[in-house]
DNA sequence: TTCGATTCTATCGTGCACGATAGATATGTG
DNA sequence: CACATATCTATCGTGCACGATAGAATCGAA
């Protein structure tokens, strides 16, 4: 994300002036990643849960029935290599369950427990407390979100 | 980042809907770093590079004097048990050198080799590139670059 | 100047995150 | 049925990222 504007020529000037990260639109998304994952810290500890556990978790209590490994990979956007430990870790909390589908034992299904369900209800203060912090309006988070789901759907396609 | 409008009231209602990932402001800036990310990877695997090293490199070419530690610690908002190690595989390629502050022997000061210097012209082109793989504008890119840049230093307040 | 408090970097342990790969199951073609 | 191909999850190795902590150097106040 030195993805500004260049206005000399990158072939023939070997002294472009270097772009500062604070110049770049990808530094501004990864350093408020790093800011997001602190202001959830507080909450998501009470729970015992890190932020891509949480992540996971919501996409479970959104979900209609239990999804498959590779259903849940495609909404969060997570490799198994990343989803599988990751699962597992949630599965040795007693949040879930990891069992082999009988139709296709290719498939792993991941069902919540009656503990992973209740805790939803937990969570529902923290999107407010997180809102307020942000100085925005809801109107403005909701325009900045599809932004920036459009700028990451573009870089996935190209 | 479950942090859009909640109708329901929270205390009242156990069975508040659940967001999905996909509604939350959180998750779109989580899963577009991740796409940047992989938008960023073959250039920069052309340089050896991963993308937190290339914004050190980016942070110390655009740096006037040899920063320290905690210099380069404030600008990437990375702390010092993750600046270490990446600071000494960036040396051990040999694209900079740390060296203890005569003055304050406290401080750790980081000076890009010829090397390091020399690979900020081979970095040129890859703006251009992932801005036209964004599908935006530069101007779209510039407003959400402040954008985020706010949510993320108000978050950091709070 | 001495010693308590602060500043600064490094170390350690845990948990992502991914590419490469393996291994098991399923599918399709003959 | 046989066998090549594809799909799906898991494993492994590398590199972040952070909190907690340690340890050295500096600063400050009596």
């Amino acid at each position: 994300m030195t993805d500004t504007a260049q206005t000399s020529d990158p072939q023939t000037d070997p002294k472009t002036p270097a772009l500062s990260p604070q110049d770049m639109v990808c530094f501004s998304l990864y350093s408020a990643v790093h800011a997001m994952t602190q202001a959830y810290r507080p909450h998501l500890e009470a729970l015992g849960l890190t932020y891509p556990q949480y992540l996971v978790m919501s996409a479970l209590w959104s979900a209609g029935e239990a999804p498959t490994v590779g259903m849940l990979s495609r909404q969060v956007q997570l490799e198994s290599s990343t989803l599988t430990p990751l699962l597992k870790r949630l599965e040795a909390m007693g949040l879930l369950t990891r069992r082999r589908d009988a139709e296709d034992e290719r498939q792993v299904r991941i069902a919540l427990t009656d503990a992973g369900q209740s805790m939803q209800g937990r969570t529902s203060h923290i999107a407010g407390c997180i809102a307020e912090q942000s100085g925005m309006s809801v109107d403005e988070l909701l325009a900045l979100r599809d932004q920036v789901s459009r700028l990451r759907d573009n870089l996935r396609k190209g």
